[in-house]
DNA sequence: ATCATCTTAGAAAACGTTTTCATAGTATTT
DNA sequence: AAATACTATGAAAACGTTTTCTAAGATGAT
């Protein structure tokens, strides 16, 4: 049933290094003996065995995109989806070989057992995103450079490893600066998300840059990137401030409607710009990411460093958008 | 960095045939050699390279998960990583190696291309879902029965393939049949699918058996699983029936933001079980199904397929349940 | 005509396994 | 003690490529 090289040769009356070279678009080859290869391998409808190709030229690259499957699923499954689309497109387009790890597959593997494993597979190269500072395991991963790491939304670079992400400070301030009116704005709580985690801290120092420069009070409390925190935070703090600004969309939703249950009027603001929003999150601001791109520049940053070029940061745009009230039938 | 099995092989002093046979296991081991050669395997942190196995026993099978992106984003979602999860887990637990494709991937090669293609990778088993009966490419590569198939959601079985999925007919019935009542019922709008989906036409089924029972008349709109169009055919229908019966959630929400703004009350249930209903669907009901637990139910029919049994029907328990109008944040 | 150079193609090694087959040594039977 | 069977091991072929090296033949320079 599967075509081998050598019967594409014989075909072709030519040797399988020949034909190999023409597949490889090597120079030595006559245009002639060109044309009667590729002409056998049309009608043998000749594809290389990759396993094949793989084992015998060292050169090949392979690249895992490391999903991160939590508890929170809902707002988490667009993203995740995004992310490996995104990666998968651009992937594609350069001929790169993508695979897919879940983080359940390797979490009870140590960091030299992960190593063996994505090196038995013939894995160069690894994707990461939601990473948080306690993440050990692949911390030592990216300091021990024998792969090659892109990581999404953590600021870690070194010779094999690059940064992709939207400039969460930025971020944070060009969201919380559209909502709050500094001359009515006395009090801010702020949501933020897990303990740790690169992308919580990031955005903090966003909101904390506008404080400095508004001069409101601020009410930092952790919510974890989760709804039911973020609804419980806002019950017990929100009476006291003039604004919510949440370090995510879910926490948003739950911000709100903890305030449509206490029935106050608060201004409020999200983060991501999940399709969630849509139903749950109407009249609210947030700060759009775009995972299909992001990813798809990890893939492309992934590029540069598998070709030995050193890590570096890779900023991508953000854009503040609003939820709109408006009939979304229309 | 890589560690081979020549390594371990001097490291244990023995041959390297002698140390694939402990590696797997084989009996004409003496218990010495092999402690001698798993110490060696561990302290060297030797894992076989799977492209080189891959290539040497021909009998390694490989499946390829075959993912369906479409335009209709948001409830696709969950599914989509609900699939790749449960496989996933499913996969690993049983030690089969599962790859991804994306259907744009393949979306502009032919089906012998296609099979060249999946043959090329090694892979010899594919799971598909969304399938629908226009989908020549896919039909025909289950008819020429060269890769061992697992559908889920159509019922299609051959020797190589199997079919995996609720009993969407009686899901359909069933849900439909809790929210309506007999005594009160004379007119039913049912919101299908997409035309020509296998999916589509099991669940019409359904609700024209409970037609039969119950006698009621039933008005079937197609609309292609897509929440606007739900949407504009209750604006149409519903002031004229007593009950509408959406064939996915996503449906019953654009039904069911249709009546509040049509201001009338009207049954109305969805399909599925998605988490978009907690925020959107409030106080409908829906048929839940698991699907986790459907794609790991697939891995396992794709292993019984594979370990050369026939092809057969796998039904999966589906689930009534109502989405709760109670505080959410309890 | 001789030698050097270039072009083209094939032979063969290599990639890291798995698995068949042969064999040395040991145990069992007669 | 000889014949037989079994156990444990290693040698080597195989998987389907890629790539290096060699060489035959053609072309060009002297």
């Amino acid at each position: 049933m599967i075509t081998t090289i050598k019967e594409v040769a014989e075909k072709a009356g030519v040797s399988i290094s020949t034909v190999s070279k023409v597949l490889k678009n090597y120079s030595n080859i006559s245009e002639e003996t060109r044309q009667k290869v590729l002409k056998a391998v049309k009608e043998l409808n000749y594809v290389p065995n990759s396993t094949a190709s793989n084992l015998s030229s060292k050169n090949k690259d392979k690249v895992a995109l490391y999903i991160y499957i939590n508890d929170m699923k809902q707002a988490v499954d667009e993203i995740n989806m995004l992310y490996l689309q995104g990666a998968f497109a651009m992937a594609n387009i350069n001929h790169l070989e993508l695979v897919t790890i879940f983080n359940q597959m390797v979490s009870d593997m140590s960091t030299q057992e992960l190593t063996s494993y994505l090196a038995s597979q013939g894995i160069t190269g690894i994707i990461v995103y939601g990473l948080n500072k306690e993440d050990k395991k692949i911390l030592q991963l990216i300091e021990e450079q024998h792969f090659h790491v892109c990581v999404i939304d953590a600021p870690i670079v070194n010779d094999k490893t690059s940064s992709v992400m939207i400039d969460h400070q930025k971020g944070q301030y060009d969201v919380a600066k559209s909502i709050i009116e500094p001359e009515y704005t006395r009090k801010v709580l702020y949501l933020a998300g897990k303990r740790n985690g690169y992308v919580t801290d990031m955005r903090i120092e966003g909101i904390m840059k506008l404080q400095k420069e508004l001069g409101f009070e601020l009410n930092v409390q952790y919510a974890e990137f989760s709804e039911k925190m973020a609804y419980d935070l806002t019950m017990r703090y929100a009476s006291d401030v003039d604004t919510v600004v949440c370090a995510s969309d879910l926490m948003a939703i739950g911000a709100l409607n903890a305030l449509i249950k206490m029935n106050i009027y608060r201004k409020c603001c999200g983060f991501d710009g999940i399709t969630l929003m849509r139903y749950a999150g109407k009249g609210m601001l947030t700060c759009k990411q775009d995972f299909y791109d992001i990813s798809g520049n990890a893939i492309k940053e992934m590029e540069r460093l598998l070709s030995g070029k050193k890590g570096q940061k890779v900023i991508i745009d953000h854009q503040i958008i609003s939820i709109r009230y408006e009939d979304s039938y229309k």
